[in-house]
RNA sequence: GGCCUGAUAGUGAAGCCUGGCAUCAUGAUGCGUUCGGGACGCAUUGAACGUGGGUUCAAAUCCCACUCAGGCCA
């Protein structure tokens, strides 16, 4: 039962894998509020190690803020408010009476957060403040949802900072960035960083920093974002400090976040028709043992397994020994291969007459007899291989679908062609020529690079006036 | 926002046009033989056909609404 090629219909693909490997069970009775299941929560929570790990080293405070949110904060700042209201879900009853004052189940935490900021800083000897929540948001979609891309329901991690003045966030938008870089570099991604246009800034933020990863369908995928969000939010919670030269001041603020829509970059991009690749340092399970049993040595091979098992994972592994014996090796192979799981490791008679294993990697099926004196070394060499190998991948998969257009009719015709892609071209910066784009091509103008200075190299692509900067077009999830 | 397609054992499908005992594969369970790339035999087990209503002697099948899934256009 092969999976459809993810380059071919990666629609089709996508779907079938969320549900085989494991990851995601949509088959709820709410549209876009889904399981996320085991495997799928333990990618989401290695994240959080890691994230946690460096928040830790940064001088960030995990906290938790409540889920309601009355009305009157979502418009204080009514840009920001604007922005998510159609898609705000609220409760307007308890039991069978109708609430006076209805309440917001949060599409993200701004005002609850800075409402108590407000409270906790007085002076600048209380800055900078870095909290970060890991929480759910609810985003009450009313089309279009898809597993892990856009659900009505999430899990995302959302840190805000404060500080005294706009250069200070300024800093902190970059050691974001920093980190974020960091995460997206273990997990093997390849992405690209943009200054989003104005007009696709967040709401009630001074600038927005975006990172998207390629997906093999010749689409972008937004895996995380940074604002810099001025003192706008601060004048309208009231966010202000006592500085060293004696004068009330506003704080300036950042904020920035991930989701679990990361994951489906992670899934993405790595995976092939046999299933999923995980990175190794994320994956639930990093080595499966399965052992190669005969009939007169059953008990002697499934021991001699555990045994492996016992010392693998007193090296660090992440260790799973398949023993089921109503299933046979080749099928027990495919389905570790559908889950991604980086090395598998195969006991038989022969291995241990010879005192080996057979270690096969799930990126490229190489398969390597080792000696056990030798197995660390190649559990280690193997498992570095395979995370510098799925980077190079993906990396190529990102210049695969980088494109180049100067006109309209060549940036229509890619974005009209079935593989799509990143398209590298110029723009007069009016929003009327982006929603040109938006309009007639179902695509986005991405932005600027931001990890890459470049300047225009023409004209407007749509208008073909003066090119004020050199962008990026793709259409996204 | 508009349009199109679909929903039948755990999973995947057939049956619908032309209304009349719901079929096949797979899975699950048990026993036995197997096991170095999705093994096999025998036995057992499974559905009020998405939800609600309508038409009819009779509805999985025809009609309406809703929910969910997928796709297309704006």
């Amino acid at each position: 039962m092969p999976l459809d090629n993810p380059r071919s219909d990666f629609s089709a693909w996508y779907s079938e894998i969320i549900l085989r490997a494991k990851i995601v069970d949509i088959r709820t009775p709410i549209k876009g509020s889904n399981v996320l299941m085991p495997n799928g929560y333990e990618i989401w929570e290695a994240i959080k190690n890691f994230m946690n790990m460096r928040f830790e080293e940064t001088g960030h405070k995990n906290a938790y803020f409540p889920m309601f949110i009355p009305e009157e904060f979502l418009t204080r700042e009514s840009e920001h408010f604007s922005g998510f209201v159609p898609e705000v879900a609220w409760v307007t009853h308890v039991g069978d009476k109708k609430l006076t004052n209805k309440v917001a189940l949060r599409p993200t935490s701004e005002t609850i957060m800075y409402y108590m900021y407000a409270q906790w800083i007085h002076s600048h000897a209380d800055l900078p403040l870095k909290y970060n929540q890991w929480c759910n948001i609810i985003r009450w979609d009313t089309k279009e949802t898809r597993p892990l891309l856009r659900d009505r329901e999430f899990f995302w991690s959302e840190a805000h900072t404060c500080h005294p003045t706009f250069e200070t966030a300024a800093a902190q938008v970059r050691e974001s960035m920093e980190i974020y870089q960091s995460l997206f570099d273990a997990l093997c991604l390849s992405y690209m960083v943009f200054k989003r246009p104005k007009h696709d800034t967040f709401p009630g933020a001074e600038y927005t920093i975006a990172y998207d990863a390629p997906l093999p369908n010749g689409k972008m995928l937004q895996i995380g974002t940074t604002h810099h969000l001025g003192n706008n939010f601060a004048k309208a919670f009231d966010v202000k400090f006592l500085d060293t030269d004696e004068e009330t001041k506003y704080v300036y603020q950042t904020s920035y976040g991930i989701s679990t829509r990361l994951i489906a970059a992670v899934l993405s991009l790595h995976g092939d028709d046999q299933g999923l690749i995980l990175p190794p340092a994320f994956a639930p399970t990093q080595v499966v043992i399965v052992p190669i049993t005969f009939k007169d040595k059953v008990e002697e091979i499934v021991q001699a397994s555990r045994e492996l098992a016992q010392i693998v994972r007193s090296w660090g592994y992440r260790v799973t020994v398949d023993d089921r014996d109503q299933y046979t090796p080749g099928w027990k192979y495919s389905e570790w291969e559908m889950q991604g799981v980086p090395i598998r490791l195969e006991l038989g008679p022969r291995d241990l007459k010879n005192n080996a294993v057979m270690l096969v990697r799930r990126d490229t099926g190489d398969k390597l007899v080792v000696s056990r004196d030798d197995l660390q070394n190649q559990l280690q060499s193997n498992m570095e291989k395979i995370s510098t190998d799925l980077k190079s991948r993906a990396d190529e998969t990102l210049t695969s679908i980088t494109k180049e257009a100067s006109t309209f009719e060549e940036l229509s015709s890619i974005m009209n062609s079935s593989e799509q892609g990143l398209v590298a071209t110029n723009w007069c910066a009016n929003v009327s020529c982006a929603d040109k784009i938006k309009e007639e091509l179902s695509a986005g103008v991405l932005g600027e690079r931001h990890d890459v200075e470049e300047e225009p190299t023409g004209n407007c692509v749509v208008c073909g006036e003066e090119g004020k900067s050199r962008i990026y077009v793709a259409s996204s999830y």
